[in-house]
RNA sequence: GGGCAGUUAGUUCAGUUGGUUAGAACGUCUGGUUUACACCCAGAAGGUCACAGGUUCGAGCCCUGUACUGCCCA
């Protein structure tokens, strides 16, 4: 075995042994029961980045955890298609290769290419993701294209359209230039703008004079009319009712009171644009004003606009218009004003909210039930204040427009009766033979596709082959065994966009909850706390990350440098942790290997008793089963932070740090009996092969090809993946054992010992190489007969020539260094070399330290409102503490004494 | 404007139902090729738990307020 773990190669074999045995798949016909996943579906454009190395590796953590405690397991993988995302990829693409736009080829060919498109680059993630170790199903894998879900698609718009929740609506919807498409609210991006606040001046018609409005987008001013101002101002209250002329435009528009103008705002009156902003397009309807669209589809104006303003973009407008109404006289003043302006995600340019035909969700019958869901406890969020955000969104739901002008998606099964006049639209699976309004038999379908989201929306069920029929429903095995799915992460990004809509889908068309808990993950910055970007360049390729410091170096530190509930800031450095803890772990098993081959009945410690194990082996074994239990209980709670730290703990500092130490001296010792060195290797055996099972699903590689080059496998045909979570000892057992509290206790004292002592070494800086003398008056007989029962670790691990357990005062002659520890006092002769000074202060230091303990206490003790209110319990154990702290501080004060 | 988080060692973070002398990692300092590991070992230094009140026998933890930082929504 080399000196280091090499991850690559480990990886490369392993991932592809259990993809070839079969280990990932889900199987529905299994007696076990099952515990379900189903992946945030990445863009099929993506690229694997540290936010997918989180999101998976958490997945993957509890699929491995769940397999080994017996679960069925299935881990459902897939992409979505990404409309926008994935069809401006491909314009971009023809238009630089070829010179094309989507528009020279037409839709059918278009979406040829999209799908060429889509077989070589698409699979890009997947790929990537196998990397990561994931236990992923891959039989399963699903895209939101594929014909069945696009079958679940069809039936669900249809249902939904039959039951009067979708509804084609003439409404103000998010315009992205860009990709010239409708988004949905939630696609809308606010940013804080510095922008200006222009102030124009409207004059009346009767020519009394002006009204000012303030405005942050002047070029709307050509589809305004009216303005609007506070019915309760009463700087504006005469001036209800009259009618002022539009400049640039000449329309007369009226004055009108309205609740909802803010009189603090800008000056108080606003221009009203029904046609281009949702506030005013409110106002509208509730004044039957006239709602002009003066914009093209690419935010250009258009001939509504005027003349001179038709043609230009919105921007060239807004300077055109702004000088314009300075030359006649009409710009009041420009003040800076920041302010929030949506953009579009993908095309990152400011959305134009405008009037349009579009097709929508209503929301709120959908909200009711999936809003009851959560808060009664059907589904748990963790943590749990995102149910707030969860249910402030469900109580003011609007409804979803789901309506995109793309090529590349479900095209909306609407048809369009072409006979004149007629404009019947039927919504069905096929394009209709007949007119059910004029009996006319040419149709059209409607053009548009539907947001990516309406499949996603679907995925917990569709992906099991949901559709709709109750028949073929009833009769699919998947359905019946995966449906609902147990855990789903994911990132609180999407708790509108996907989480909330899952959950109203699985109600509606599965009548259950599509999970039962969701884990929302860490967003993932830098170092310096800045969110990854492209433009900052400080997002790192995972697998480049991989393959420098493995696999599961990367996911161990990712998830233990995970705070609870918070951004995770990130660096590349940072894996030098879980790489150099896959080392500590490898270098145990070099360290074993040694000493002969596994015990054979490491996996059991039937037939020890106590008395076949030295204090440290029972210490150990007690401290090893808080460990399994910790680590169960975290996984079971979702704390995977703990989790991580806890196996971390364990494993360097109890495990390494002094266990094998320990061992090491009891099997390296000359005087130690086969039958002793035995039991001490079965112990050891017994906790690694329970500290592998543990890791295992952090650090699935390295876990697998240490259970095999190690023997635990029974065959190279065996898994650690199937291997049995441990199962703590339990009470009966530590008993029989004898790793009881008492012995955990009395160890912990005797390593707080030997630390002293080690201290003693350094102050003196005596070499390592150097064997000391060391003699121990324990603090009393029962401590005394435990040291004796095992001095050949604390000699070895004091780095010692000898160690004698000595009455008091038979500590013998000379001058002696000297460490004091609830265990007893160690003394140190170190003639020639003592410093008795030196000595006398740090005992003074550390008598100091313990008077002003044991004042804390009793002063405690001394409050009659704490002895007499404080739990019984409490009150004892406070005194336990003052009576060994004094018995401490008089021994040190001894030394003093003897010193001085 | 509304809501949600956060503020603990130089840095990044733990801290259970209120009850040990508040912990870890990294970094810093000292010493060390001790036969598993220098991706290591041993030792050490480092904290007014943001601030101000309150509840309590007892507060890092509970309550009220303030400040600052970040996120979400309008």
């Amino acid at each position: 075995m080399p000196k280091a773990y090499e991850p690559a190669e480990v990886e490369r074999r392993w991932y592809a042994e259990w993809e070839k045995r079969g280990y990932f798949r889900g199987c529905p016909d299994s007696a076990k029961s099952p515990y379900v996943i189903v992946i945030p579906p990445p863009n099929v454009t993506g690229m694997l980045t540290l936010g997918h190395v989180l999101n998976n590796t958490l997945q993957d953590i509890l699929i491995r955890f769940e397999k080994m405690r017996g679960r069925e397991t299935c881990w459902v993988p897939g992409t979505d298609h990404a409309g926008i995302a994935t069809q401006s990829r491909v314009e971009h693409m023809l238009k630089e290769k070829e010179k094309l736009s989507r528009h020279d080829l037409g839709r059918e060919k278009f979406l040829e290419r999209v799908w060429q498109w889509k077989e070589q680059y698409g699979g890009t993630i997947v790929k990537q993701l196998r990397h990561l170790g994931v236990a992923c199903d891959w039989e399963r894998e699903r895209f939101t294209l594929d014909a069945g879900l696009s079958d679940a698609v069809q039936e669900v718009f249809i249902r939904l359209h039959r039951k009067g929740l979708i509804y084609k609506g003439h409404r103000i919807i998010n315009w992205c230039p860009k990709s010239g498409t409708a988004l949905s609210d939630e696609d809308v991006i606010y940013k804080e703008e510095r922008g200006r606040l222009w102030h124009f001046k409207y004059p009346l018609k009767d020519g009394s004079g002006c009204i000012t409005v303030a405005t942050t987008r002047p070029e709307t001013m050509l589809g305004d009319t009216a303005v609007a101002v506070n019915p309760k101002d009463p700087r504006y209250a005469a001036l209800v009712g009259k009618t002022l002329v539009l400049p640039l435009v000449g329309r007369e528009i009226p004055v009108i009171a309205d609740d909802h103008v803010e009189p603090e705002f800008g000056t108080g009156a606003v221009k009203v644009t029904p046609a281009h902003d949702p506030n005013d397009y409110e106002i509208g309807l509730r004044h039957n004003l006239p709602m002009i669209n003066v914009m093209n589809d690419d935010a250009s104006m258009n001939e509504d606009a005027g003349a001179e303003f038709q043609g230009l973009d919105r921007n060239l407008c807004r300077k055109l218009v702004v000088k314009k109404m300075d030359a006649l006289g009409l710009l009041d003043k420009i003040e800076d004003h920041t302010h929030q302006v949506g953009f579009s995600e993908r095309g990152d340019v400011p959305v134009e909210p405008r009037l349009s035909a579009q097709w929508f969700v209503k929301m709120q019958p959908l909200a009711e039930p999936a809003l009851a869901a959560v808060v009664d406890g059907r589904i748990h969020f963790h943590p749990d204040r995102w149910v707030k955000t969860y249910r402030h969104w469900m109580e003011n739901i609007k409804d979803w427009c789901i309506s995109r002008q793309l090529w590349w998606g479900h095209r909306i099964p609407a048809y369009y009766c072409q006979a004149e006049g007629c404009g019947e639209i039927v919504v069905d699976r096929a394009m209709p033979v007949k007119c059910p309004k004029c009996g006319g038999a040419a149709f059209r379908q409607d053009d548009d596709v539907l947001d990516t989201w309406f499949s996603s929306w679907l995925w917990p069920f569709s992906v099991f082959g949901w559709t709709g029929d109750a028949a073929k429903d009833a009769a699919n095995v998947d359905l019946k065994k995966f449906y609902p799915t147990h855990t789903l992460v994911t990132g609180p990004d999407i708790i509108f966009f996907w989480v909330a809509r899952m959950i109203m889908s699985g109600l509606e068309f599965m009548g259950d909850v599509p999970f039962k808990d969701v884990y929302f993950t860490s967003i993932i910055r830098d170092d310096k706390g800045r969110k990854m970007s492209k433009s900052l360049n400080n997002s790192p390729d995972p697998l480049e990350v991989m393959a420098q410091y493995g696999t599961d170096a990367l996911r161990f530190t990712i998830i233990y440098i995970a705070p609870v509930g918070l951004d995770i800031r990130y660096a590349n450095e940072k894996c030098e942790i879980g790489r150099n803890f896959a080392t500590k772990l490898w270098n145990v098993a070099r360290f074993r290997l040694r000493f002969g081959d596994l015990s054979k009945d490491w996996k059991t410690l039937d037939g020890l008793a106590a008395a076949d194990l030295r204090p440290d082996d029972r210490w150990i074994l007690a401290r090893l089963d808080a460990a399994v239990a910790g680590a169960t209980k975290s996984l079971e709670t979702f704390d995977f932070h703990q989790y991580s730290h806890n196996i971390y703990e364990f494993v360097w500092s109890e495990f390494c740090d002094w266990y094998l130490e320990s061992a090491k001296a009891c099997l390296n010792a000359p005087a130690t009996t086969a039958t002793e060195k035995a039991a001490v290797l079965r112990v050891f055996d017994h906790c690694l092969g329970t500290i592998l099972r543990v890791m295992h699903p952090l650090m699935p590689f390295l876990t697998e090809e240490v259970w095999h080059q190690f023997g635990f496998a029974a065959s190279a045909a065996d898994t650690i993946m199937l291997a049995p979570w441990p199962a703590p000892l339990g009470e009966a057992a530590r008993e029989r054992l004898g790793a009881t509290a008492t012995v955990v206790a009395c160890v912990q004292e005797k390593f707080e010992l030997i630390s002293a002592i080690r201290n003693v070494r350094a102050n003196y800086k005596i070499a390592p190489s150097t064997r000391i003398m060391v003699a121990v008056v324990p603090a009393d007989a029962a401590r005394g007969a435990f040291l004796r029962e095992d001095l050949c670790s604390f000699q070895a691990l004091a780095s010692a020539e000898k160690v004698e357990v000595c009455e008091a005062g038979g500590k013998g002659e000379g001058p002696n260094a000297v460490a004091v520890g609830a265990m007893g006092t160690a003394y140190i002769p170190l003639a020639g070399l003592i410093d008795s000074a030196a000595e006398v202060a740090k005992l003074k230091k550390q008598g100091e330290e313990l008077a002003k303990y044991i004042q804390g206490i009793q002063g405690k003790l001394g409050n009659a409102g704490f002895v007499s209110r404080a739990p019984a319990a409490v009150v004892e154990g406070e005194k336990a503490k003052l009576a060994e702290a004094e018995q401490q501080l008089a021994r040190v004060e001894a030394q003093i004494k003897a010193l001085g």
